[in-house]
DNA sequence: TTTATTCATTGCAATATTGCGATAAATGTG
DNA sequence: CACATTTATCGCAATATTGCAATGAATAAA
């Protein structure tokens, strides 16, 4: 159908996807890379930088601003943005959480 | 379009993006969280732990298989699904080396 | 005020994803 | 062999995502 039924999920299961999801895009890894590299840097800048459409990438931008990943400020006429620090180590936390786990009994495995 | 342009992209952003987007279901999470707890288990299981149709789960192990993290082996009359764990290491370090960004300059930060 | 610049939003087209019923394929059982 | 069980695949409908041109809103500059 084209829904993802999150109901039948855990509230865990829905958090770990929604961030994996964001970061399934690579215009968004390019943008975080770039912000990281940057440490900060203008919308106009991103455009320049990826290639895509500015309507694209400020689709883009909306959805890491609405995850919290990314926060923008008006500067004059631009706009400025940058990783939002403390949410990054929340959703690396969450994530790093998920990836660590590990197959303990390999003799069970086929 | 609906086309993700990814010629436009470097080969390691669209390496993140393609195992971000697979972790991106919270189906596909909950059937590796559940492969990882049984350290092995057949498709059956997953069908009635996880509440979607058979056809559906098959779809989302598909995914998985075709990224290499997950194997089955043909059992009898039923399939053993489970972790490829080399895969999973190595995802996990493409992963770990993306999330370990820092903002370094926060005074740039706006 | 008029004009230019920058970014957000809208509306659209194209493609992708999700989910499932039906069915096929493979194997085991009687 | 016929039949049951298990999983894969096909085909479809519904929804989501991606991308962009056009337009709007806000600010700066002339």
């Amino acid at each position: 159908m084209g829904l993802s039924k999150t109901e039948i999920f855990t509230k865990e299961q829905n958090h770990i996807a929604s961030i994996a999801k964001v970061i399934g895009h690579p215009a968004r890894v390019a943008i975080l890379q770039h912000l990281f590299k940057m440490d900060s840097c203008i919308c106009g800048d991103l455009v320049e930088e990826i290639g895509l459409a500015q309507a694209t990438i400020s689709q883009h931008l909306k959805e890491l601003k609405a995850l919290g990943l990314v926060k923008g400020n008006v500067e004059g006429q631009s706009v400025c943005y940058c990783i939002e620090k403390s949410k990054w180590v929340e959703i690396k936390k969450v994530l790093l959480n998920f990836l660590d786990q590990d197959v303990t009994d390999i003799t069970k495995c086929c």
